[in-house]
DNA sequence: CACCATGTTCCTTG
DNA sequence: CCAAGGAACATGGT
């Protein structure tokens, strides 16, 4: 789930529910994942803590909190990894099985719950100060991303993937945003003319914020675990709606389809290890010139 | 058993 | 030193 539109979303189904409450004890069960925090200044900052808001950064999440004592504000910040989710719900219930930590708030439990464990919720925020430019910040400028385009080598979809030149495109909405324009993920960063540049920009701009509308009003499972509508939020999707999401994708996970604006077969192929579809037929651009491997002699 | 998975961070290679 | 590529991380679904 987490991409920008899908914390954003979070976050703002979080911020209201989590704002003003009190923490008053820190379970911690995978202490892996708070790195390069100890579980016990964890538990030392933020027993008695107030939450004071909950934001986001790229696909970061931040939780401003206000010390028992100090009142002195900091943050602790989340990263959802691939497989993570946050969500409350009744103190009585059973913690999930993959929990990675756990907030007791009194009539409620924060559960941040993650298969992978690949997330984050750490008091380290060095991660966010590499950041690129959140995506609809006027930062984000044509000049800017023409710019540092300008400057790599790498394929324009990998190197979308690089939170410090924008923050927030992940491995989906990369191949979407460049469907979307009509340019190759295949096309090396630097060859893009100003007027893909521009395109492009927009249309991951245009992408990511369909995507927020979308999640905005996607039915949520209200106290899924008790089937009682307590205003305790979890975050996941009522049946018969799993597929939302995916359904609005356009080309991401649609290999052998028919292109959608063209009807040529969408493609899968695989760049810095990861997936990437793309339709060979409206997305145009010269590939990167091929690296020859020399033969290795043992 | 094989391969795939929404992300980031190391380590190696060039 | 830098850029790019790949493996590792850990678990589950096809």
């Amino acid at each position: 789930m987490p991409e920008l539109p899908e914390v954003e979303v979070l976050v703002r189904h979080l911020a209201p529910v989590l704002a003003n409450r009190i923490i008053r004890d820190v379970e911690v069960r995978r202490a892996k994942i708070l790195r390069p925090t100890s579980e016990r200044q964890i538990r030392d900052r933020l027993r008695g803590a107030r939450i004071a808001g909950v934001s986001r950064r790229g696909k970061y999440l931040l939780f401003t909190l206000e010390g028992a004592r100090t009142k002195a504000p900091f943050q602790l910040v989340g990263h959802l990894g691939m497989t993570g989710r946050m969500y409350l719900q009744p103190s009585a219930a059973p913690l999930p099985k993959h929990t990675a930590v756990a907030f007791d708030l009194g009539d409620a439990r924060f559960v941040f719950e993650d298969t992978r464990y690949f997330g984050r919720l750490t008091l380290d925020t060095t991660a966010i100060a590499a950041l690129g430019p959140e995506p609809f910040d006027e930062a984000f400028s044509v000049d800017y991303f023409a710019t540092a385009l300008r400057r790599s080598a790498q394929s324009i979809k990998v190197k979308l993937l690089d939170q410090s030149l924008v923050a927030g495109v992940g491995n989906i909405y990369a191949s979407e945003a460049l469907f979307c324009a009509g340019i190759s993920p295949r096309l090396a960063a630097r060859r893009l003319a100003r007027e893909q540049v521009e395109r492009l920009r927009e249309t991951i701009r245009s992408v990511l914020d369909e995507a927020i509308g979308l999640g905005s009003t996607v039915p949520l499972n209200w106290g899924a675990e008790t089937g009682e509508r307590n205003g305790l939020f979890y975050y996941g999707l009522t049946s018969g709606t799993s597929r939302y999401y995916e359904e609005r994708l356009r080309v991401y996970d649609r290999a052998g389809e028919p292109c959608v604006r063209c009807g040529v077969s969408i493609q899968r192929l695989v760049q810095a290890a990861r997936s990437t579809y793309y339709c060979p037929g409206c997305q145009t651009g010269r590939r990167v010139t091929a690296k020859i491997k020399p033969a290795k002699i043992s």
